[in-house]
DNA sequence: TTATATACCTAATTCACTTATGTATTAATC
DNA sequence: GATTAATACATAAGTGAATTAGGTATATAA
């Protein structure tokens, strides 16, 4: 697992960038995807998700549909039109935060 | 300038590697290399970087010496062993930690 | 002489996270 | 058939690294 302090401020660039690319996906699912793309190395905790997928629900950034499954709830959450063109800003400025640290860093990312 | 949520846990690595690269520094210096690195993208705030100089200083992993030029007070800063071997560490975990993201946001990053 | 740059510092506040806990259903194992 | 693990949601208390906002003082440029 990654040191936890270097998660801070990507979260949300994670969440949206996953349901740009997934579509709509429940919570648990997000933190099984992330997992299996991280290869095991981003495991997100609940108590992080899920006030994190609030928050960007609050700020109108994703849209929630909930569907009973059988007996269980599930909350799908997918990009509403200003999430869909924030998540590009996002991880444009991911991407630029990263190029900035290689050049202070002095490292090859690649 | 560049999202402030994204240089969260980055602080530390950023001066460890920079007093490693650069040896002996003070604060006000460091803030002007990290400036001129970056091209003017990342801009340490004085209550982020004394803190955190200080809070290295505490752990062992940086040593200071104190200068008088003219009656000024410059307070220098360098590795000591323990930071010198943690340097390394800390550089290759973000290293990893921009590679998993790479994956999970599904991007290039060079 | 007045603003800007240099040079240090700390205290109050913010906020995204961790840790801990709670509830409940479904599937697997013993 | 009972217990554990996985699925699925949620919140509350606490942490800690940052921001914001202040303070002091010297040196230089306008």
């Amino acid at each position: 697992m990654h040191s936890p302090e270097l998660l801070k401020g990507t979260l949300q660039t994670i969440l949206l960038k996953v349901l740009k690319d997934h579509g709509r996906m429940y919570g648990y699912e997000i933190t099984q995807r992330v997992k299996e793309l991280s290869h095991g190395h981003l495991l997100l905790t609940e108590g992080a998700l899920y006030p994190a997928l609030h928050k960007l629900e609050a700020d109108g950034l994703l849209q929630t549909e909930t569907v009973m499954t059988g007996k269980r709830v599930r909350k799908y959450y997918s990009l509403t039109n200003e999430g869909k063109s924030l998540v590009k800003e996002r991880v444009s400025e991911f991407i630029e935060f990263i190029r900035t640290m290689g050049k202070v860093l002095q490292v090859q990312l690649n």
